[in-house]
Order: structure tokens, then sequence, then C-alpha cells
DNA sequence: CATACGTGGCG
DNA sequence: TCGCCAAGTAT
């Protein structure tokens, strides 16, 4: 009853949107009916923290080799980190590589369709969990990205942005947006993210464009500053972040082991050889007699 | 809960 | 130039 208005509200929201994406939304590779499991759980590990336009070649070019979970199992750790190339957090590239395996292991080579299964695979947290169950599977959990938090800022709450990080709030909201029907939710999930990525972006929001223009809070309340809480810039230079990047480049370029002296350009020495534990740590890096190299 | 974790492009 | 941002996760 009390939220008879708001669910007409939604409902409004929805039509729009679902048209807009119809017409609008990307023809992604990973979109397509034929599209296995494992390939839209490729393109969500990828995704992550990554603009779409820099992985569309990756994973054409890692689906061609490795189509299947098994694929991808078989390889060495080592090929698995060269072909994740700079797409940024290879540990990323661990965490798929230990998936496919544990796909193979427990999952009879499948991607798991429960989304407590899903949940358990390294490098799995809420939102892909969500995202795979929804778009690989048509099981429409609420995913709550970046774009969809933003979206949902914006359009529902009537502020610039969302909180640094999602709260339980944000969650109920998401929960709250999903259209009741089933179909309907799961080009929900897929549209409102699209929405974000192509119109409602953080940067320069095309509003005179957008499918919610009079519809919109933020757009309605006059586009107000955001009050809330900063996120604190991240930083690169300098960071250990930005070291540990130099020596992997190196590593990466070519089969040869490397001598230790190769990496004194990278940062002085106590630095350099607190990372270098730290890479094998990780499982990024390894080191035999010859020298430093990509995990065989 | 705050912080570490790569990389590149854009305003 | 440089800060901000990009389909987050793990600790």
């Amino acid at each position: 009853m009390s939220g008879g208005a708001e669910a007409e509200f939604r409902g409004r929201v929805h039509t729009a949107v679902l048209a807009w994406y119809a017409v609008a939304g990307r023809d992604l590779p990973w979109r397509h009916p034929d599209c296995s499991p494992w390939g839209v759980y490729v393109s969500e590990i990828m995704a992550q923290q990554t603009p779409i336009a820099r992985i569309l070649a990756p994973w054409q070019s890692w689906m061609g080799r490795w189509p299947t979970p098994a694929d991808l199992a078989a390889a060495s750790r080592g090929d698995v980190l060269r072909a994740w190339g700079r797409l940024g957090y290879p540990r990323r590239a661990v965490n798929l590589h230990a998936a496919a395996k544990a796909m193979v292991e427990h999952h009879a080579g499948q991607v798991p369709e429960d989304p407590a299964a899903l949940r358990a695979l390294p490098g799995v947290g809420d939102y892909t969990v969500a995202a795979v169950a929804s778009f690989a599977f048509g099981n429409p959990l609420p995913v709550l990205d970046t774009n969809v938090r933003r979206v949902l800022a914006r359009i529902a709450i009537g502020e610039a942005q969302a909180a640094p990080t999602p709260t339980r709030g944000e969650r109920d909201l998401a929960a709250a947006w999903l259209p009741d029907d089933c179909a309907d939710a799961n080009r929900w999930n897929v549209a409102s993210m699209e929405l974000g990525a192509l119109v409602c972006t953080a940067r320069t929001p095309q509003c005179a464009t957008c499918p919610v223009r009079d519809l919109c809070r933020w757009r309605t309340a006059g586009h107000p500053a955001y009050a809330g809480v900063r996120k604190r810039p991240q930083g690169y230079a300098g960071t250990d972040r930005e070291v540990r990047g130099r020596i992997l480049a190196l590593v990466r370029d070519d089969d040869a082991p490397h001598p230790r002296a190769d990496f004194d350009p990278c940062a002085d020495q106590a630095r350099v050889d607190k990372l270098l534990i730290a890479l094998i740590a990780d499982g990024l890096l390894e080191h035999s007699r010859d020298g430093y190299h990509l995990p065989r």
C-alpha cells in the first residue's frame, strides 16, 4: 500500500530503460544467446575494474584458446599469466585458472549454477555471483556493480553518486528494484548496468539523451552536488603496485629466467627484494637457480 | 571496515 | 599534468 506510488515509479523506469536497452545496448559477444556460461564467467572476471573496450580482444583470443574450463585447467599458470597480458590485477588470472580447475574437479567441468558454489570459487565475490547467475543462467539475483549503484543513486535516491562501498541499504534497494517478472529482472540487470556505462556515466552524464531524464530524481532535483563521503583516490605512482607491475612486465616479456640484477631499475634493492618475495607468495612469480620467471 | 591490488585513458 | 575512473575481491 505505502509502496504503491514507489512501485509505480519503478515500473515507469523499468519500462523506459528496458526499451532503451533494446535499441541502444551494445552487441557484446558474451551477450549472445549462444555464448556459454564459461564465456560469461570469463567476461565477468576480465571486466572487474577494467573498461569493457580493453577486454574485447583478450576475451576473444582467450575463448579461442581455452573454450572450456577444462582447456584452461590444463594450461600452465605461466601461459595463463602471459595471455592475461596487461589487463591488470594479474591475480585475477591466477584465480580464473584455479576456478577452472575447481570446475573440473568439483563441477563436472561446468560453471556451477548454484550461487553458493559460484561464491566459493576464487575471485568470485557478491557482484560476480549475481552477474553469472543472471547473465549465464537466467537466475535474476540483484546485480550491484559500480554502474547500477550510480544509476540507482541518481534515479531512485536523487544523489549524484553512491557511497564509497556498497551499503546494506543499497543491497536492499537493488533487490526492491528488481522487476517481478524473471525475464524482465534479468534484462533490468544488464540494462541498468548498460545505462550506467553509456549514459548515466560518472564523469559527464548524458542526461539530455537519457531514457529516464524526466523521471530521474537527481535531475529533477537540479543535479545537486554529492554531499556524502568520497572515496579516497587510489594513487599509483611510486606505490608497490607500480613496482610489481614493472617486475611482472619484465618476466612476462620472455620465457628466459631473469637474473636478480634485471630488476635493479625497478626500485631500490630492499624494496625489490621484498616485492619479489611477495610476488612469489602470490603465485605470480617463481625463482629457480637460473633466475626469476613466471610460474611454469 | 580500510587498504592493497595493475593498467591505461580521458577531462 | 594529474586526479579520477573502470562489470571488484580478499584480507
